[in-house]
DNA sequence: TAGATTGTTAATCGATTAACAATC
DNA sequence: TAGATTGTTAATCGATTAACAATC
């Protein structure tokens, strides 16, 4: 579908964001908007806005702007929500277990399908309707349902040895919130982090260094 | 402390992931390192590394590397660790609980000093040592222990009017998990956004339109 | 038609990489 | 000293912004 061979990662993070502001507008009840518009709700330059979405095609009218609906709908279809990919949650801890309740993930082009974790204790218990399985059943449950997403919420000792194990059973990415790099271990794997330690660490650093 | 007066986004995002790397090969015993030896295991190149550390300074020797344990302490010091910033939680739901009870704030360089949520049945129960407070006492209390963080994990919209409240109560920078843009309506304030829905979609993305 | 706003090409800006002299 | 590796300047690359012709 792309009108350009090569996307920039630049661009591609940026979607996400013009398909939230899309959805807001729509609620608000907007049906057409400028690239100029837009730029001024969003911070951004209205050539960039034009820039970036005519790496996929022309979705705007000269003399007009774009619609809407149809806009939001068309970066919904480039980034393929409607598809909903299996995915797993591996680690049903603290944080695992608030990820999966807090998000909508059919919301986000994905369909929770299975949970792991290695403590006994969980196992068997449910969580947004899914039921908690040992870990110990993971590769049996690839081989069966192929999830292609792991989200992956245990600690940065596990990582290693556990992501190699979704590679070998066919997972191809990485929803990864461990303080680990992934990415850095396998080619072809398709890691998004979340690495909050960083992202606080970041703070951290503008709060101590402004006006410096 | 920077020897250059600008520091750039790039640079900046790129010193928590060495100040981790650094920790891990301290951990492994290594007392000295190359900015080529770092390269290869950061997946960066050598140029890169050495541009970036000397945007703050001359922490290598000609002819034999970085001291590891050294650098990290360098690095550090530049991005603030041992401060301890104050911050409070905003929102103790299951992603609020999570985020503080899976992270240790110290080794970020913050201090959690207080929590609020508008629901009275978690009031006066604790997470990660610290009591929750109703919202309604907020105020009082920035006015008291002058936080200078927020930690935001409430629904996107009671975001607008708590974040404005924050920054009228003096909170200079937001650790920012609800999904909006707090930076769209403050010049001057530090935001840090986590928006785990827009990392989902962009691995949705990366899913759907591999090899395209 | 006149006005508005896109799609797209060209210019600028910034970040990354390469090269090499300085020096331990 | 010779070898290694930094610090730093110069070259390249990519992303953002500006400009404008096309067109609704």
């Amino acid at each position: 579908m792309p009108y350009k061979n090569y996307i920039s990662n630049s661009v591609i993070r940026r979607l996400p964001r013009y398909y939230r502001f899309l959805g807001d507008l729509q609620k608000e009840g907007l049906t057409k908007i400028s690239s100029f518009e837009l730029s001024a709700r969003m911070k951004l330059t209205a050539s960039q806005i034009r820039q970036d979405l005519n790496c996929f095609g022309g979705f705007g009218m000269q003399g007009y702007g774009y619609n809407v609906a149809e806009l939001r709908s068309e970066i919904g279809k480039i980034i393929g929500v409607e598809r909903k990919i299996g995915a797993i949650l591996i680690g049903a801890g603290n944080l695992g277990k608030a990820i999966i309740t807090y998000f909508d993930f059919p919301k986000y082009g994905c369909e929770l399908i299975g949970i792991f974790d290695n403590n006994s204790d969980l196992v068997d218990s449910q969580i947004a309707g899914v039921t908690i399985c040992h870990i110990s059943k993971l590769a049996a449950f690839c081989k069966k349902s192929k999830p292609e997403i792991a989200v992956l919420c245990i600690p940065k000792e596990n990582a290693g040895a556990i992501s190699e194990m979704l590679v070998d059973c066919g997972v191809k990415a990485f929803w990864n919130f461990s303080h680990y790099d992934i990415n850095l271990h396998f080619d072809d794997i398709i890691v998004e982090n979340v690495h909050m330690g960083d992202s606080l660490l970041t703070l951290a650093y503008n709060v101590n260094n402004k006006n410096k």
